[in-house]
This record gives structure tokens, sequence and C-alpha cells, in this order.
DNA sequence: GTCTATACGACGATAGAC
DNA sequence: GTCTATCGTCGTATAGAC
């Protein structure tokens, strides 16, 4: 390949993440629908055309991200699983992860999208599918079970268990994204909805 | 005042709430950007020019259901706080009430349209200053101090502590319209997360 | 009070110049 | 590879008939 062909790519490579990084700002904050490609290009610092250069459509680079996401919060799912312990310590080390994740606002953007990605009838069928594929409490649900065999989490349903812990996750990173500043709980703290009392 | 005209009178009234109950559908599932008038329209069963004849703009709708949103939860928390008992039994009655709106499916939307309005860029800034001026963390936080005081609550930032809270409440309102059918905790368990474990 | 028809603006997407 | 100019569509809001 020659050097030029080389130096495009590269630029290319570079734009296209630069878009990315643009649009998951715009989509979090106003949502798929609202989000138009004129905000996109202008947090970008480039012209409209050229987005549509780089992506078919708005509901390609909404689609894209969506799939970052969903690949980025199964890994530290899949991470907790592998790791060493107790179940209840694979939790907490990942309620740790994720609260971390959340609090220095680096992938809450990702997450918000995901968000939104399921709970608005805007978005496309084709994404929505992507996250039932690969959803959050489906693969959580086994590690509450196992905690609850090993008896050090707390006799409930389990699909209760794990939609509440998420929720909670989802609603802090709601929260987050609209009040920079706000205070994220302990880690330990949440993990407390799990862990059985006076033991 | 003739009979004609009070007859007038109750078919405005009865039109207008239901335009503003189609609304709230069609706003919680779709966001306030992505919300047609045509939809909501269809969604009452009546002409999209009809919709005008009640209300001046979009802008407008969506404003009177999040101000009546907003007074519906404060009236919770009020009702809470002049109840007997101590802070953290008053907790418990408001998280009842709270689990309970959003189980039954009834005050969800509502619930569901003012994080949509405190969350996204797409709400107009009137709007989001109504809920400003009404925080439901600023009306609670002080009962969680006084928990702390009386003991019966863990000693952590009162102001973390609220927001963790109420976070946890949306995650499960923004849950439950997406997965109808998703188990609801038990209000208990949420109110573990205030309580002093091992007394 | 309710409907249909239409004006008008905004935005997604394309074409073509540089 | 990047930009500006433009098309076509869709949706808000209005006007006017019934």
């Amino acid at each position: 390949m020659p050097r030029q062909d080389e130096q495009n790519k590269q630029i290319r490579d570079a734009r296209s993440e630069q878009i990315l990084q643009a649009a998951a700002q715009v989509f979090a904050r106003r949502g798929m629908a609202a989000a138009k490609i004129s905000d996109i290009a202008k947090e970008a610092g480039l012209s409209h055309g050229l987005v549509y250069h780089y992506f078919k459509s708005k509901e390609e680079i909404f689609t894209t991200l969506v799939k970052k996401a969903s690949e980025n919060s199964m890994d530290i799912i899949q991470q907790a699983n592998q790791r060493e312990g107790t179940p209840l310590q694979k939790l907490q080390w990942m309620t740790e992860q994720m609260i971390e994740s959340i609090g220095s606002g680096e992938e809450v953007l990702l997450f918000l999208i995901m968000i939104q990605a399921s709970t608005s009838d805007a978005v496309p069928e084709e994404v929505k599918e992507t996250l039932k594929m690969s959803s959050p409490v489906e693969v959580t649900a086994p590690l509450i079970i196992a905690g609850q065999r090993e008896g050090e989490i707390i006799q409930a349903d389990p699909i209760q268990l794990t939609v509440t812990y998420y929720a909670l996750i989802q609603g802090l990173a709601i929260n987050k994204i609209q009040w920079q500043e706000c205070p994220m709980p302990d880690p330990m703290m949440i993990i407390n909805i799990f862990r059985k009392r006076g033991e």
C-alpha cells in the first residue's frame, strides 16, 4: 500500500472517531430523534456534508454507538464473572467498575445512549434487537442466584434483584449527565441491597 | 350561565383531559422531540387540528404535563412529612407510595415525563426551571438528616443518600415503561439502603 | 366543536465544486 | 477529503369549511 493511501486511512479513522465522539455528546443530551446532524457536525467542528461522507445516515451513527456501548458493558460483566472470589465479591467489583465509569464521565455517554435505545420508541427496531440479544439482566442473574445458594445474598426473586440493581445503575447515569457534580454513592452501599442483614 | 354553555364547558374539559392523557402516552414512549402532534391526535382519537384548538403548541401540552407531574410527586413527599412516626417510617411510607404508583402503571407516565424534562436538552428552558424550583432532593434531604440524628439511618453524605434513592426510583420507572411486567422490588429492600446494619 | 386542506419552516440526505 | 448549494420530505401550526 502506497504511503499516500496509508495517510488517507489514518485521516479517515481519525475523522470517523471524531464524529462518533461528537455524536455521543449530542445523542446523550438530546436523544436520537432530537439530535440534528448539524449539531453533530458543529460539535465535531466540520461540515454536515462530511458527516455523510463517513456515515450513511443518522441512524447508522446511532447504531454504531449502541453496539459499542453494549459491548463495553458486556465486557465488564464478563470480566466480573471470570474473577476470583465469591459471587458477592464479583458483584462488588462490577459495581465499582460501573460507578467509576459513570463518575468519571468518560463512558457515561455511552451508558445513556443504551438507555435511550432501550426505552424510546423513536429508535429503530434493529437497534433494540441488538440490545435484547445481550441483556445485562440475563447475564447477571446467574451471579445473583449463585450468591443466594452460597447464602451471602438475601432470598428474593433473583430477577427482581437484578432489575433493581440495574435500575439503580441506570438512574445514577441519568442523574450524572444532568448534574455533573452529583455525588456518587459508595459501591458498598449499593451492594447492601443484596447483602443479608445481621450476619 | 345558559345550559348550552355549561355543556360546552364539560365537553371542553373532557377533550382537554383526553388530549393530555394521550399526550402522556406518546411523550413517555417517544420523548418530547420525537413525539408528533399527529401521534397524540391519533392516540386520542381525534384530528390534529382539534389538538391546536385546545393547546397553543406541542410545548404547551408538554409543559402542562410536567407541572402536573411535579405537583403529584411533591404531594407524596409533603404527605410523607406530615405523617406520624420516625423519619425512616416516613421514608418507608413514601417509598411504598412511589413503588405502588410505578407498579400500577397509572402515574408512571408522568414520572417518566419528569425525567425526560430534567435530562433532555430538547425541552424548553421554562420547563426545566419549574423542576428546579421544586426539587425532590431538596425536600427529602431534611428527612434523611433527621433520621441520621435519631440514629436510624447510616452516617453518609445525606445528599448522596438522597440522590441514590431517587436514582433508584427513577430507574425503576424507566424500566417499567419498557418492560411492562418487570417485577417491582419490595419497598423494604429499597429502604435497606438507608438502614443501619446489625441493629 | 370538529374536521380537512394548506402554508411554511426545518432537517435529513445528495450533488457537485474545489 | 472537505465544503457549499440544493432537493425533497415531514411536521408544526393556521385557515377556513361544516
